[in-house]
DNA sequence: GAATAATGTAATGTATATCTTACATTATTC
DNA sequence: GAATAATGTAAGATATACATTACATTATTC
């Protein structure tokens, strides 16, 4: 599984804890959603689409080669 | 948030059991996420769109009114 | 290059998605 | 309409997303 928040926050000139703010979680948990260390809610990224004006398809997908 | 699984599911002709088991959940994990009861993981979520031919912006989306 | 901002990450705690088992209700089929 | 399939849902257990706190590392700014 593979997400684009990482260059879509940068996009939208956020760092990792004004979007955590926006979406209300920590920076941590941003963090680790753009490791691709955490398998987010789908409230989580709905939150995150609408801050950084992108679509769920534009921001995550299965890698399923890994 | 909201959803359309279930006329996703129903167009590709499976019951919630045999969707359930495509995915990898067990059946009443279905059922509680096409009545809005659960907020799935986003793995979940792929694996669906996957199972019912759809993509996720299809459905899943948050509706602000509620 | 020193100060500061941004990011990575670890430990521990909490909330909740999901499982298991089970039974009740509703829809479908003969 | 009786039998069966499909769905709704509840109780208790488990795994993990996410919070909190804290510190280390990397990037940016003066």
């Amino acid at each position: 599984m593979k997400n684009n928040v990482k260059v879509a926050r940068v996009q939208v000139d956020l760092t990792q804890a004004q979007l955590a703010e926006q979406v209300g979680v920590t920076r941590q948990t941003i963090s680790l959603i753009e490791k691709g260390k955490y398998n987010p809610s789908l409230k989580l990224c709905l939150e995150i689409c609408y801050a950084v004006q992108k679509t769920l398809d534009e921001l995550f997908w299965i890698d399923r080669e890994e």
